[in-house]
DNA sequence: TGCAGCATGTAATTTGTTACATGATTAA
DNA sequence: TTAATCATGTAACAAATTACATGCTGCA
């Protein structure tokens, strides 16, 4: 599952353009399927090349043509394949954590400041998650709310785990590295 | 932080060979900062190329040389400046969620079989994280505790999670979406 | 007057993945 | 004999990020 998939599963919902879909990735997926224009755009003009959608002009005054793109059913047929196929990876990429493995190498303030740093980030997406089902959860699906649960678990584990266990940065270094000069 | 910096990181703790880093990238790091040969070759060929690590190529009998990377002085001072600078991101990309997302236009086969394979490769990670702690505790930086523990703590959760909710996902379905026909 | 929002896209770059290519040693 | 381990790398490809490029509307 790529980003042109993630389209055309969005466009399964609703028509849209690349402006809404850039919406719809700073809601929810922001979490765990970031995206930006520099990889929507491309993935529509993809699909609609593979007939997979079908893209209508609407003119307006003042500012480019609104493309809205409509899913067809070649592109229903395909997306429900991609739902089938392959198993979809789960992958964490964490410069923090391999950042946080060489803390005997770093300044306590330092530290301090990323674990800081971290935890607030966490909390944000907390609140941001919370808040988009608050607002939404009427219209959510049931896939919805589980993401979104989903979501909003990890970070607050990670927000405990770094709360109880932030100590473990702190003792003194028992690796021995080269010597440096 | 990339595949080069963190190659480099791992050579301010000892000296080793491409081969030797790729084990290092199956331990731990194979949870939160995956790599393999492909970016690990180049990357050390690149920190030569910036003499931030030397190179002594030791001949052996029937195999190609091993080529053990030794941190220079530079390589130290590079490798702490990159601790320092730049926050470091902690980044999720899951498939696995963007599928759960349309789970109203999946069969409830293929969602359990989803759900059942996330589980078990959760409580892998889980052992897996375990068995090294138990096998290298002693030598581990705390750093490598907190890292290993934060691996842990979130798969843990993750599987917690699916366990509690995957309900969610069985519902009916209660979005509309585009007539196919 | 200035900023946020609407609306499109391209191009260069970075990064990493996958497949390819080779081949001896050693333990089961 | 067969599989795992040791040991190196390259090349093609895929994917996404970032920066660039443009410009009106409408609100405060």
């Amino acid at each position: 599952m790529d980003v042109k998939t993630l389209c055309l599963g969005l466009l399964s919902a609703r028509p849209a353009s690349g402006y809404d879909l850039k919406k719809e990735f700073e809601g929810l997926f922001k979490h765990f399927f970031p995206a930006g224009y520099g990889s929507i755009y491309p993935a529509l003009a993809d699909l609609a090349a593979a007939k997979l959608v079908e893209c209508e002009c609407i003119e307006q005054r003042g500012r480019p043509d609104r493309k809205l793109y409509r899913i067809t059913p070649a592109g229903m047929h395909a997306f429900e394949q991609a739902l089938r196929q392959s198993s979809p990876r789960h992958r964490l990429r964490s410069e923090f954590l391999a950042t946080l493995y060489f803390a005997d190498l770093m300044e306590p303030e330092r530290l301090q400041e990323l674990l800081e740093q971290r935890v607030i980030e966490m909390r944000e997406t907390v609140e941001d998650i919370d808040a988009i089902v608050k607002a939404q959860g009427q219209q959510m699906s049931g896939g919805a709310h589980f993401v979104a649960g989903f979501g909003a678990a990890l970070a607050a584990a990670a927000t405990r785990y770094i709360e109880q266990h932030e100590s473990l940065l702190f003792e003194q270094p028992s690796i021995k590295r080269q010597a440096t000069a």
